[in-house]
RNA sequence: GGGCUCGUAGCUCAGUUGGUUAGAGCGCGUCGCUGAUAACGACGAGGUCGAUGGUUCGACUCCAUCCGGGCCCA
């Protein structure tokens, strides 16, 4: 026996068993144990914080993640899948102060920085029980008793060391980046707070004349929308392919570009003297505007660079490389001097005499006047464009220039850009898209930041400023072997306070205390005092997850690069980048690609209003309360069908639950369906009754109903496993559902009478293992995707019944491989073509409103190819049991129903005749079909005559279609006509009477919830023309109500039901035998 | 402001190297089927395929410009 389904089967209460069954039996680490020796598929799993709550984005990549780890192991992988955390960063810092009520640098100096550390530290796993849970109830397998942590001590020591390899390299120096920062509150501001703080203002733009050095009559004209940067000014920008021109006006030429003169000039009288390339200005030299910066490089000339543009301006951009991320990278390139004459108040510096101490934005138009009373300023007007201001003090922010530690990114860039070649991207447009952009684009990797959680730059330096040397220390050990006492001071602390976590020893502020004599000249060595960007942590994860080098090399060696990862868009400019970027920078040696061979980037999960989720808007169901409700597989299932996982789309629990309708409680219902007969027939493929093993016959002796749905079955796996394959899961989804679609509404259908009717014969046994077999593998190819549902049907298909020669759990089952001998194309064909003449033939029933009970004498098949009868004349019994008729005809004089049209095949014709084709179509329609398609089937073409041509068409070219006549109960489809015989005679009468009334009794056995086998008495009350039909047809509806007797008398008490036939009311009085 | 991406039925989405007649599910309406079904089937209403221009015998599909949403970046 089959354990029997509860009618009021509760999807997420049986997940709920299924995740004790996995637990209790450590189903997970038994995957993994029985492909300990099986090739490794590898899977990096990117690490979420656990610092905010889960929510249904999250559910999306976890579930993505889960299927292929599961998926290959099946096909014999052995699949490690390592959970970790990332600790480190700003938002952690950020939370902590709002906590703690207090904001900025200055006040976590005054609150304490181990206080806040420390803080820090103990938030980043107050989420992680919610995590962990959620995990677990969506069955995401991952190894979550040993994750990584982004700022344990062995994980800090392989980012010091993943740091100290490339400072060997030379490729960690220190620079200056441009940063936003707000002057005001002296502090830098996050990408993240400058995106907050953009508003659209009128600046001023005023265009300045620089008087060049070989002619004091001629000017370069620049452009710019910052006055008070001038004062700054070391050179002029241009661009080599624009074109430029001289233009006089007055005594004196002016440079810019050709295309704006006309817009910059204006009203203004002016000649144009000549044009030239921009590059004939490179090098030009200028009087400064002002002096009061000195340097000793060179400066004050024109330079060449790509962000100049004709949108607005001159064509001339003035370059102050300490104000602006442009001018910088310029001033790298023509090693520009960086002249900063406003201070980190966002006051003038002293040099600046006639503004000293002044704010850089009320210099503005100070500036503006000076430049005009000296007649260097050419014209001036406002400019509304958008721009940052501090979202704490609504000042407006400015580019400066901060000293810190970069990555040269930039000496690796063709080697990044040449590994993410190789990389396979779902979708494949994020490869030269999005990301490759973003790799052509390569700056610097900025890496310090001037915080306190995070990894510690492992970095000391001399600090006898005339030795400096610096060095970069790879572990904890190195810094003992440089000094023994390194940690001494705290390991005291920690023996007075064990509440002191160990890892603390390599964060901030202890980090900090750790000194080291300098080899070279004696002098202390102390350490640089930033902590690194949290993003480079995550990409140190390929090995600092195993804490390699200092431990674990084979398991490193064994398992990089990774086969699969998967992370939201989110990610490009993140995690995928910072994988891609570290490892480039370390392992430039490894084939390529590395770390990961295959990435599928995700959407975003939207709320119902089309925007981000966020806790703010409250745009989402929390995924607790949907998986309480409609439960694990079924959110799964929505994410993997619904759409392709890169398209952002809207999130709304709704399309869970038709997700569930369609797909697993139509599963459910087939598999119900198998349990409560199986059990009645005692079927059971491991007994020694009579429905026991001994009943099996090889497909190929079953009904072609049954080699059918096998046909169905192996393509499907055989397109599941190629679509699995290629990364392709929502099609491999798709594959699944229309599987379980034809399963459900075809094959059970079809073959219920086979299942109910008494006897036992070959033919019903047949049709218990067909289903069996389907059933059992979709178990299996299922278990991917919906591990509980799958769990569920294979316990009870399989282990109630093979007990332990069967493996324990779906899950450690082998992915069933597509028999393709199995997969007959000529058979699912025919059924399509079956299925078509049913479909119109009800299409034509329901166009006369005879209802499907009623049966009628005949329908006859018109067939645009005859070929296709002898096909049909196998499915002649099903067709007539559907359709309701009593006989099927085919028809191929069909001159009285239909009329052959001649349809035109553009494809083959439009290359053929060109411009013709269109008039083709039009002379198509004119033409007498039945001749053309007399002369196509006997001689393969037939003429035309178009626009007074004569051409000919082949079968190619064309298609036959039919059209039927007006006053015929008939329905078209492409291949097929359908015309259904109204009439009526008495005997169909009394058979269409007779269905009615059974249909009638079987629902009131349906409500009175009678046993399937229950045999039943009943006495029927009703008009004289009741009789008739028990007369004739008594003993058809004794068998399908499985009726002993009927009577006509009135019965005892209450009739059970009261119902109508064609107008004539009935009662009827039923009794349990 | 820039890059990427999306825009197809009331809603959620398919639409394969360009082939003229654009599909599915849900929802709505009508009818029907059912002793596995929480189902299912047939029919119907519902579309200027975001807009404009171009290439082509032919454009939802290719190109250009623009508009709108989203993400990333400034």
């Amino acid at each position: 026996m089959f354990e029997s389904i509860p009618a009021d089967f509760n999807f997420p209460k049986s997940e709920e068993n299924i995740l004790k069954f996995w637990n209790e039996n450590q189903i997970f680490q038994k995957t993994l144990e029985y492909r300990k020796d099986a090739p490794a598929f590898v899977f990096y799993e990117g690490p979420p914080t656990a610092n905010g709550l889960p929510h249904p984005g999250h559910v999306l990549t976890r579930v993505i993640k889960d299927l292929l780890p599961r998926y290959k192991t099946m096909r014999g992988f052995r699949c490690l899948r390592k959970a970790g955390w990332d600790t480190h960063g700003l938002p952690v810092e950020i939370e902590i102060e709002k906590e703690l009520g207090i904001d900025g640098k200055e006040q976590i100096l005054d609150y304490g920085v181990e206080p806040f550390v420390r803080k820090c530290f103990d938030s980043v796993f107050r989420y992680v029980r919610q995590w962990e849970q959620l995990t677990q109830r969506i069955g995401y397998w991952i190894d979550m008793n040993d994750p990584y942590v982004t700022c344990s001590t062995d994980y800090v020591e392989s980012v010091w060391w993943a740091l100290s390899e490339i400072f060997k390299k030379g490729l960690l120096y220190r620079g200056h980046k441009i940063v936003p920062y707000c002057p005001r509150c002296g502090t830098v501001l996050s990408s993240h707070e400058v995106g907050q703080g953009y508003k659209d203002v009128d600046d001023p733009s005023i265009y300045v004349a620089f008087r060049t050095k070989a002619n004091p009559k001629e000017y370069l004209l620049a452009w710019t929308t910052t006055p008070w940067t001038l004062i700054s000014n070391v050179a002029l920008v241009v661009k080599k392919d624009y074109t430029y021109a001289r233009v006089k006006i007055g005594d004196e030429v002016l440079i810019m570009a050709e295309p704006l003169v006309k817009q910059v000039m204006g009203k203004k009288e002016y000649e144009i003297l000549e044009t030239f390339p921009g590059e004939k200005l490179v090098g030009m030299e200028y009087e400064p505007l002002y002096t009061y910066a000195t340097t000793n490089k060179r400066a004050w000339y024109v330079v060449e660079a790509d962000f100049v543009t004709l949108d607005t301006g001159s064509g001339i951009v003035h370059c102050a490389p300490a104000f602006g991320a442009d001018d910088y990278a310029v001033g790298q390139k023509y090693d520009l001097p960086v002249v900063q004459m406003v201070d980190a108040r966002g006051k003038f510096k002293s040099e600046v005499t006639p503004w000293a101490g002044q704010f850089f934005k009320e210099v503005d138009p100070k500036v503006i006047t000076d430049l005009k009373e000296r007649g260097l300023l050419f014209r001036r007007e406002n400019y509304k464009h958008s721009y940052p201001f501090c979202w704490r003090c609504d000042t407006p922010l400015i580019y400066y220039a901060r000293e810190g530690w970069f990555i040269k990114t930039t000496a690796i860039k063709e080697k990044i850009i040449a590994n993410n070649q190789h990389i396979n991207w779902m979708p494949e447009h994020i490869k030269d898209g999005r990301f490759g952009n973003f790799l052509a684009d390569n700056i610097d990797w900025a890496l310090s930041r001037e915080r306190f959680w995070g990894t510690p730059l492992p970095i000391w330096i001399c600090e006898n400023a005339a030795c400096g040397y610096t060095h970069a220390y790879g572990s904890k050990k190195e810094l003992l072997q440089a000094n023994s006492h390194a940690f001494d001071d705290f390991n005291k602390r920690q023996t007075a306070d064990p509440t002191l976590a160990e890892n603390m020893a390599v964060h901030k502020p202890f980090i900090d205390q750790v000194t080291i004599t300098c080899p070279h000249c004696g002098a202390k060595m102390k350490r640089t005092p930033e902590v690194i960007d949290c993003w480079f942590d995550s990409g140190c994860m390929p090995f600092a997850q195993w804490g390699y080098p200092h431990k674990n090399t084979e398991t490193f060696n064994n398992l990089f690069p990774a086969d699969f990862i998967s992370e939201a868009i989110d990610q490009t400019r993140g995690w995928f980048y910072s994988l891609l970027a570290v490892s480039t920078l370390l392992f430039g040696d490894k084939p390529l690609p590395h770390p990961y061979k295959s990435c599928i980037v995700l959407g975003l999960v939207l709320g119902k209003d089309g925007k981000k989720l966020s806790k703010r808007l409250r745009n989402f169901d929390e995924p607790g309360k949907i998986l309480d409700r409609e439960g694990a597989d079924a959110m799964r299932w929505y994410f993997y069908y619904a759409q392709p996982p890169w398209t952002s789309a809207r999130f709304d629990e709704s399309a869970i639950s038709e997700a569930q309708r369609e797909f697993l409680i139509r599963l459910y219902n087939v598999y119900s369906f198998f349990i409560i007969y199986a059990n009645i027939d005692k079927f059971e493929p491991n007994g020694s009754g009579p429905a026991g093993k001994n009943s099996y016959r090889p497909i190929q002796q079953r009904s072609s109903l049954d080699r059918w749905i096998m046909a169905e079955l192996h393509r499907t796996i055989k397109q599941t496993t190629d679509r699995l394959d290629e990364l392709q899961i929502h099609p491999a989804a798709g594959s699944l559902c229309e599987f379980v679609d034809v399963l459900s509404n075809w094959y059970v259908r079809r073959s219920r009478n086979r299942f109910w009717k008494s006897e036992i014969d070959a033919d019903k046994l047949d049709a218990y293992w067909t289903l069996y077999e389907c059933l059992t593998t979709l178990s299996k190819v299922l278990a991917p995707f919906t591990p509980f549902f799958a769990e569920a049907m294979y316990q009870n298909l399989l282990r109630t019944q093979l007990g332990e020669s069967v493996p324990e759990s779906v899950h450690l089952t082998d992915w069933p491989m597509a028999d393709e001998s199995l997969i007959n194309h000529e058979l699912l064909e025919r059924m399509s073509l079956v299925r078509e003449v049913i479909a119109l033939g009800r299409s034509a029933r329901a166009a006369e409103k005879i209802k499907v009970r009623q049966p009628l004498a005949e329908v006859e098949l018109v067939l645009v190819n005859l070929e296709k009868a002898k096909i049909l004349e196998e499915y002649i019994d099903l067709i007539k049991e559907e359709l309701n008729v009593k006989d099927v005809k085919f028809v191929t004089q069909a001159n009285k129903y239909v009329d052959y049209i001649i349809k035109p095949n553009f494809k083959a014709l439009g290359p053929k005749f060109g411009p013709l084709a269109p008039k083709i179509k039009q002379a198509l329609t004119t033409i007498d079909g039945g001749k053309a398609r007399t002369l196509l089937v006997s001689t393969g073409k037939f003429p035309l005559t178009v626009e007074g041509q004569q051409v000919e068409l082949g079968s190619e070219e064309v298609e036959i279609g039919l059209q039927s006549h007006p006053g015929f109960a008939a329905a078209q489809g492409p291949d097929v006509l359908v015309v259904l015989k109204t009439q009526i005679d008495e005997q169909l009468r009394l058979e269409g009477q007779a269905r009615e009334l059974v249909h009638h009794i079987q629902q009131l056995r349906k409500e009175k919830d009678l046993a399937y086998e229950a045999r039943i008495e009943l006495s029927l009350q009703g008009p004289q023309e009741i009789k008739p039909v028990i007369e004739v047809m008594g003993e058809y509806i004794k068998n399908e109500t499985l009726t002993a007797s009927i009577s006509f008398d009135t019965g005892q008490g209450d009739p059970a039901a009261e119902f109508e036939i064609e107008g004539h009311v009935f009662k009827i009085w039923l009794k349990v035998l």
